[in-house]
DNA sequence: GCCGCTGTTGAAATCGATTGCAATTTCTTT
DNA sequence: AAAGAAATTGCAATCGATTTCAACAGCGGC
């Protein structure tokens, strides 16, 4: 194998040793038709012999599909997952799959801006077919402005029902149903929603978890404190705070992460308000230490890496013309001992 | 801004429209002293009002040097850093970000096969200028044959001192010293490594260990137990089995990872030993959970954020013909309560 | 023997940039 | 005022592929 690939960096060199033109080593490559059986096997003979392998930025200029997609992460200040939860990796993990799958290139970006334009600019400038967007944050509106300029794209979040774009998420809603029909099986009363509702992701887990309260039969109180930084010592502090204000306790706390519920869990203990026989605690994503902190944390589970999947098969739908609709991915109760 | 630019998608637009030539554009973008100082500002304002960005593509093509660098992350299999720790999520962005300083494109891959020859492919077909591989593990060999045929690369490992590629990696030897240090400070004497010697960074560490129980002026053991798998679950059956195995116990144990130490923390207690009045623990990579483990992992840290950043350093160095040394990323303990 | 058809191939144009070289203008210099 | 140097600019070639179109061979039908 591949023993004089010095002089077989080209398709015209190919061209030059299997005697014939590079218009045919093009066709016998792309499994043209157009090609005569005989010439394609001697043409792929002699291209393996030297390991040839076709020029991608070629071919990115020439064609108007370039095969190339660009994922945006944003590693620092998306707020769903902090860069602490395993999560988003986990997302990025099945992109990269799916698309290596499908023989597209992955460009790893980080918009310096968060306006439609800077994401349209590396749509363009390096002429990548679709974008997905990790994260959808408080950026809505931009990312309808970024659709609205035809161009084809996914986002990780949560969708407006009038969404100008494709979103795929976790089923939130069902989520927080999950949560609160788990607090009500424990006889919990006193509900408290721990995360920032104006996402709209954490919104329809609040939202799932009022459903299933307004139609318990009995009266629940629902509470909701919003928090803005992601951390565990954030999180730590704002329970703590939190139990030196609230006059009545709850009895059932859904937070938006697994991070946040170990936070609350270690605050309300050095409160002196035991987990699980006091409060009843839900975390979100189910990341890997959830299952071996003391005590074991009951969170809601979705599957993560199927999602990058999604995400991955849905753009391709979009760039070949079609319109796909969100997609939900779905959400499972994982009961431990909180 | 941009309010016509439809029409202005390539240089002969611009050219066009700024009533010059292409290769007058061209210069006047890349700040070519051969263009007249008020035609540059003339062509510049041109680009701009139509919201211009120079082909990427056309660009790589054309030029011999991309700007474009391919990443490669195995996100299944590499043993060293599993993907439940964050740990290379951390340097997936240190190297995202300084990339981007640079205004280098980076390309995401997760090579098929590994073999020198798929990495080589890689960057021949795409063009790349250098290749990051993120994770050493067993493929020194490959990396060498990689390295031998003139690939720029950098890797993140620990480097033989034969190594014919550039190695950034924790200082993995220090590690090991602190971990023994620290032991010996609480008068332990019977050391246990946990992790696979026949991986160099943890053989490394091993090392460390060794050098400073060699040099303590008391009789130190030190037990090795090898694991290949690195899940929690995983962890805690091989601490259990060996509990019931051997005969002597150790009262000092050095885990290659947190999420292992938690593990064995976890197994111990469960067999009636008191951590840390039996055993002391050392983890390694001070992974966020450690923090709020019960009890709190004493472990050892790096700038796992600062390392992507000279991976990069040092890529750019190699692509620019230099031929910089391996590097070390500092290592420190962080004590906590085992 | 001529026409048209099918199957296979290559010449040339193209994608959007950059660069060597020649052409032109302007500025010195004597 | 002429010659030569310096500063700008554009023409044309180039990077490595793909695609349109024309050319040609072989074949059957009349």
């Amino acid at each position: 194998m591949g023993n004089d690939d010095r002089q077989a960096r080209t398709m015209a060199d190919i061209a030059r040793l299997a005697r014939v033109s590079t218009p045919t080593v093009s066709r016998a490559l792309s499994n043209s038709p157009l090609v005569n059986e005989e010439t394609r096997n001697h043409v792929l003979l002699v291209a393996n012999r030297h390991g040839y392998t076709v020029n991608r930025n070629a071919q990115k200029l020439r064609n108007k599909r370039t095969n190339t997609i660009a994922v945006s992460l944003d590693f620092h200040s998306h707020p769903l997952n902090h860069i602490t939860d395993p999560f988003m990796f986990d997302l990025l993990a099945g992109v990269s799959e799916a698309l290596g799958d499908r023989d597209q290139d992955l460009l790893l970006c980080a918009p310096n801006h968060n306006d439609a334009a800077a994401f349209e600019q590396i749509l363009r400038a390096r002429g990548a077919d679709g974008f997905i967007i990790l994260g959808q944050g408080h950026r809505e509106e931009m990312l309808n402005d970024f659709a609205a300029t035809g161009a084809p794209i996914v986002v990780w979040g949560a969708g407006a029902d009038d969404a100008a774009y494709c979103v795929v998420g976790s089923d939130n809603f069902a989520g927080g149903q999950l949560a609160a029909r788990y607090f009500l099986d424990k006889d919990r009363r006193h509900f408290l929603f721990v995360g920032d509702t104006s996402h709209r992701e954490f919104r329809r887990r609040w939202e799932g978890m009022c459903d299933v309260a307004d139609s318990a039969g009995v009266p629940i109180a629902v509470d909701q404190i919003s928090l803005g930084n992601f951390s565990y010592d954030s999180a730590y502090e704002t329970a703590s705070r939190y139990l030196d204000v609230a006059d009545n306790k709850p009895d059932a706390i859904f937070t938006f992460s697994d991070t946040v519920a170990m936070a609350f869990i270690s605050a309300f203990r050095a409160a002196g308000i035991d987990v699980p026989k006091d409060v009843s605690i839900v975390g979100y994503n189910d990341i890997p230490p959830a299952k071996f902190f003391c005590p074991p944390i009951t969170t809601i589970r979705q599957d993560t890496y199927q999602a990058g999947r999604v995400l991955v098969a849905k753009l391709m739908r979009i760039i070949d013309g079609d319109k796909p609709g969100s997609g939900k991915i779905r959400t499972e109760l994982i009961v431990r001992d909180t």
